[in-house]
DNA sequence: AAGCTTCGTTAAAACGATTTACGGGAGGTC
DNA sequence: GACCTCCCGTAAATCGTTTTAACGAAGCTT
């Protein structure tokens, strides 16, 4: 029982942190009684309660979180691997997944993938080693090597927005691509546009595959409609490069569908390089949502997907996995859930010149009820 | 030394995680042998550290996190608070601290005050029980009440971006935002405006009141010109209805000043909604820039911030913080760095209508270099 | 060759919490 | 009143790692 007022280097007089003795010796309790009554895992006497409070308040006690998780069966940490914590989707993905986290009373360890499978593995091995309840990735390509490790490692893992491939029995979370898709094809279709360019990053990606199955069952459903696709990557500057190229070459297509926003950013760079006007020139829709696009001009049609319930149910279904007994209830049924996305009809699309030519109807489309059908 | 091959709740056979005893025993050595290999703390001769390494593959170890901080002197972790995730300036803020934090092999974790004292001081208080290295904060008022907390419990840190209250000694680490905007203002004001509004979110913030100051400085230099200043919160609502108000009144001010990139955004949504135009109707900047200002019609003049290099620095002082010997050196000498900014010229900045009838040049601004004087 | 230093390994203590096992007192039943 | 149960507090064990102290061997000096 030797006290330790421990110095620091300058010689001032810093008390070191009040550990949990500390507090049990203020209140004249036991360390197992501060815990309990910290934790609430057992009853306490509301006397001895109140003073083990006060001993706390008045020592400023605030427990090791490293200490604590050492011991405690209890996982009070979840990991969040994304691509990239810079595009606006990722970044409202963690920022709701945090909410979670704290609501949950558990912190959100976030790591970075950069696109790169290696950095990925890398970061889900460093929060592997967090012992984490488990971990929500957005894997950066459709094997997600990864995942065997966490496998190995007994750690539980929802993927969301992007579907590994085929026959994984995997827990995914992610929208409707395909209906989504499927919905802004058909309205351009619909329109007379029979010239239709969709822009992937890369055909490695599950939903990039999705939302172009989605496009291509539309145009293969319409005589005469032609879809063309292009991989533009995922940096900034090969997107706008890629998409430029395509569209100073004739024959231009009426309509481009932008898979994401950082395409949908890299088509007006690339359009407004070469000199070509939306809608004028060519309509544009894109996939993702954001407040720049409704003040756009011309306002910028868009797929908005639900991110904060992507969130929502990404925790609920990791947690359904790490409740008690979750291996015997939910182990053999991997969820496929799909949520569906909102078509936001703008400016950005109008009606094809080869019909304008014909009918006298106004030049932009007329907005029809925008709803995504599930 | 019991064997505890501990199954699990399935009755499968499912060893638990390899500690490093296990690879010690599995290398024929002590446990501090293992974690003198891995730390790399002291010599270990070759050939065994060859066996520790072999033994450590073989079983797939991985040391706990939580033992290995709770023990070691070696501070782990790092916190970062900011307002929110969502806004860009501090996704990228954050996107590159994570950076830092993985090059010099620590985490970075992350949390959202959500522009309250209150919640700002909750997370504060969190990732400081997690006994990180230190703190990087941009807090959401120009008091930082939790930095008593951070004091007392002597966890160094560092406050980014919004410069506290006169006469703190505390690490800041800003872009030198009076020299901006003074020089956006001075652009504007030669051009000829002389009615300029500069919004601003909340005058509680550090970096918004320098931001007016050199706009007012600038103002106050030329003779006629009238600054007025407009307090338009956070929200996005709030903000356009604010701004909305504000231009759907005359006088209308010729120029606009939007002093971050909400509050530009909210600009743009308040002017499409009672049908303004930019610039023929009044001419905008905005402090930040993103992607999409560029392809923008009009593109929009704005004030970029060397966010990257904040990121950089911010950390590196933190480090002088941490790093042996500390207090004894930089104690008494808190830093205020001021990065410089670079103003980008774009489409948005017009002669304004008095000028523009006097005159008969070109109706847009002529572009002049628009390099930031530091 | 004795004595001293240096080097590398090991056993054991320590980090700060939670959990377990135990024990004493209160309350209930027959 | 004996006996059993339940409740609640305490002491001690424990989590998995790093650090410290001790120790033997090897190298160097004189």
């Amino acid at each position: 029982m030797a006290e330790r007022p421990s110095l620091s280097r300058n010689g001032s007089k810093m008390l070191r942190r009040p550990t949990i003795r500390d507090v049990a010796q203020a209140a004249a309790v036991s360390p197992g009684t501060v815990s309990n009554v910290l934790t609430g895992r057992r009853n306490v006497d509301p006397a001895i309660r109140e003073r083990v409070l006060g001993a706390v308040e008045a020592l400023g006690y605030r427990p090791d979180v490293a200490a604590s998780s050492l011991r405690s069966t209890e996982r009070n940490v979840v990991g969040a691997v994304v691509p990239e914590l810079t595009n606006p989707f990722f970044a409202c993905l963690v920022d709701r997944l945090e909410r979670e986290a704290r609501a949950a009373g558990k912190r959100l360890l976030v790591g970075a993938s950069n696109g790169d499978p290696l950095e990925e593995e890398r970061e889900v091995a460093a929060l592997a080693a967090w012992r984490p309840a488990g971990l929500i990735v957005v894997p950066c390509d459709g094997r997600f090597g990864a995942r065997r490790l966490l496998e190995r490692e007994g750690v539980p893992f929802v993927v969301v927005d992007r579907p590994l491939e085929e026959g994984e029995p995997v827990d995914t979370i992610a929208v409707d691509n395909a209906a989504a898709a499927a919905e802004a094809a058909h309205r351009l279709l619909a329109l007379g546009h029979r010239r239709v360019l969709a822009i992937a990053s890369s055909l490695a990606l599950g939903n990039m595959r999705e939302r172009l199955a989605g496009v291509e069952a539309e145009v293969a459903a319409v005589d005469g409609a032609e879809l063309e696709t292009l991989e533009a990557g995922f940096e900034p500057e090969e997107i706008t490069t890629a998409v430029a190229a395509r569209l100073a070459r004739e024959p231009r297509p009426t309509a481009v569908f932008a898979l994401n926003n950082v395409l949908t950013l890299g088509v007006l760079r690339a359009s407004a390089d070469i000199g070509l006007v939306v809608p004028d020139d060519f309509s544009l829709i894109g996939f993702d949502d954001y407040d720049w696009m409704e003040v756009f001009r011309p306002p910028l049609t868009a797929v908005r997907q639900p991110v904060p319930e992507l969130a929502h149910m990404a925790w609920q279904r990791l947690a359904e996995r790490i409740g008690p007994a979750a291996e015997d209830t939910v182990a053999g049924t991997p969820c496929h859930l799909r949520l569906p996305c909102h078509l936001i009809w703008r400016g950005s699309v109008a009606v094809p010149p080869e019909v304008r030519i014909g009918s006298s109807s106004s030049k932009s489309a007329a907005a029809t009820t925008g709803s995504c059908s599930s």
